[in-house]
DNA sequence: ATGCGTTATTTTGTATACAAGATAGGAGAG
DNA sequence: CTCTCCTATCTTGTATACAAAATAACGCAT
């Protein structure tokens, strides 16, 4: 790991990590030089790295009072996966116009490792192979600002885990969903793609409603 | 005008004023020695406004060598206008489900102000009307992400003029626009008020095209 | 013992000082 | 006269020092 970036940069870096991993959680105050020792770097380059954050949407900053990990409430997943649904739906319909014959191979080649995973109930390496699959077929789509605004997005989700995949047979749907997908995009099927996509974030939703309503009773 | 927040906060809010109204014009570098002095602050607020705008999207850092002014390209705008009319056009959708007689009566009040301005050729004031209008509807649709994404892509947009509204024919288009979504508003037609905001905003787009080609042929 | 007010301490916000990399200018060689 | 390399200067990046606000602690009165 070679140090070459800023320091501030390399905080930014590090906290997100930190976040996305949930050594930081959610609503967690966080004391300016406690972090900076933490870091070995001074306050100055920490607190730029902190305002980035903040307008990244991963932290909130109270004016004198501290700055404070972001939290996501169901209300807010409400609202986010709908849009998430909308992006994601054009970034398939825009891949599907897009897809020629090695793209298609390349993401019908992750498909397989999806299935593979999903045969081996490896759940964390489905998530992670589904990850990729979502990655490329933006790449494909081709679309930076697309990207962007799904990547802000994705960012904030991370704040928590949701893992809607260990819900009792939501793997095997959402296997069904990535399956449906695949097929419209070889058929150049914009409109079909679009909609499975949309659906198959929307299936999310609904999965992390059941959890939750599932928790509560527990 | 009171100065009670940070200085950071506030060379933000100044600095991204001097963007919008293109006293800074894009990809001009800021001097942050020269900025400091000019906003009469020292460099270590300034320094976390400028990393706040870049994570905004308003400002480019490149590290060692400065601070820049974002410039949209016209290939910015045709992926950013066609994200913005999903993402409005999903406002006008859930307003049109959530409006009731009281904020129907605001947004026709306000719409009737369109019409008067279109009347009286005033392009600025029909504008500013026009932005109020959208952001009523925003309120009333109740979406609070939505409304962050949209107004992070609005501001984007401000980085440059687009008044496509100069464009021949375009202001009368433009309300005969609004003319159809206030009437599917008042008629509860969700679908139909998302389809003509979609329309609304590519139609902009569109202009802006017709204004582009335009100029390159002066 | 409890509630309030005052003081002490911690923590954020800001300025200044310094280090290191980038830019510009000039001197020397071809 | 032009190109290159070296040096001087400027600019960014970082650390430290200080001011002001917020929190915590303590004592006092009820």
């Amino acid at each position: 790991m070679i140090n070459k970036s800023s320091l501030c940069q390399q905080a930014v870096d590090l906290l997100r990590k930190r976040i996305f991993s949930h050594a930081l959680l959610p609503g967690q105050r966080l004391d300016e030089a406690a972090l900076a020792a933490d870091l070995g770097i001074s306050r100055t380059p920490l607190r730029e790295a902190l305002k980035i954050l903040s307008a990244e949407g991963l932290l909130h900053i109270k004016p004198r009072r501290g700055c404070f990990v972001a939290e996501l409430t169901p209300a807010d997943l409400e609202e986010i996966f709908p849009i998430m649904a909308m992006l994601e739906g054009r970034v398939a319909y825009e891949a599907a116009l897009k897809a020629g014959p090695n793209e298609l191979k390349r993401l019908d080649a992750l498909h397989e490792k999806l299935e593979k995973y999903a045969a081996a109930r490896d759940v964390d390496r489905y998530y992670e192979v589904n990850y990729v699959f979502h990655d490329a077929l933006q790449e494909l789509a081709g679309n930076r600002w697309l990207q962007h605004m799904i990547g802000d997005l994705r960012k904030l989700l991370r704040l928590s885990r949701h893992r809607s995949l260990k819900l009792e047979g939501r793997q095997l749907e959402s296997l069904a969903e990535h399956r449906a997908l695949m097929a419209a995009l070889q058929r150049r099927d914009a409109p079909a793609a679009e909609e499975i996509m949309k659906n198959h974030l929307l299936a999310q939703l609904s999965a992390l409603r059941r959890m939750a309503s599932r928790q509560e009773v527990a």
